[in-house]
DNA sequence: TTGAACTATGAAGTATACTGTATACTTGTG
DNA sequence: CACAAGTATACAGTATACTTCATAGTTCAA
């Protein structure tokens, strides 16, 4: 159980970007129940978890909204399986579609090297 | 030699993002030298390859200047070889980097889908 | 018990990447 | 030769994803 400058720590995501994700429901924090002087959140490894994941897919182009519809149905089971299986396997299928795209960017990157490696022979 | 309208249809990029593009300095046209009654620029392969490029780029989280560095290079001779070559191996290790993330993001799926499984048995 | 550090909230501001609107000129077709 | 369609330019507006600022309350170590 940590507290948002903790969490921020072991992520290393600013604390007003973790603020603006609770806010966008991709984290939530909980209060102790048996604390009634504040309102501190304190977040568990369902949170890291979370954060870890949408460090990835941001860094390979997914929006916040594409990330939010794949970790809201991590710990839900108000969705049907077929529904949750539709969100993951489009999913998937992107990942493939981006894995094809690096490649494919790899390869016209190499053939640019080998180009000037030629011409300034 | 393409108009701004062809060049659209076939890359499938609308016109107001072509003209951005053109004024971020990531594709050039050029004027029919024996014309002056307009200035319609005119675009050839090589904005339809700097095209391709930044869309692909664009779908795996490459952003316009990381994207520029690298296209802005593919023609030019002004500058050394070793300073294009640290361009393009930055954006080669980039590259791998998230092909890592996307295979962790594949893994972290499919183990979720497995979850679900069970859990609904 | 005081002050530094931490937490919460709301609202405004910023960067990136478009997207739309207005205006005006050019071209090709019937 | 009218006029629809295409082109250019400038500028305002929008969406996404933060980032900063202002304010105010809380906790904890010295």
């Amino acid at each position: 159980m940590k507290l948002i400058h903790q969490l921020s720590k072991e992520t290393g995501i600013p604390i007003p970007t973790l603020r603006f994700y609770e806010k966008s429901g991709l984290i939530s924090g909980r209060r102790k129940t048996d604390v009634n002087t504040n309102n501190y959140q304190f977040y568990d490894q369902e949170a890291i978890d979370k954060l870890n994941f949408i460090q990835m897919a941001k860094a390979v182009g997914f929006t916040l909204n594409e990330i939010k519809e794949v970790v809201d149905l991590w710990y839900k089971k108000e969705i049907t399986q077929k529904a949750q299986f539709e969100v993951l396997d489009k999913r998937l299928l992107q990942i493939d579609e981006k894995i094809a795209e690096l490649n494919a960017m790899k390869k016209q990157i190499m053939l640019c090297k080998e180009n000037i490696k030629n011409r300034n022979l």
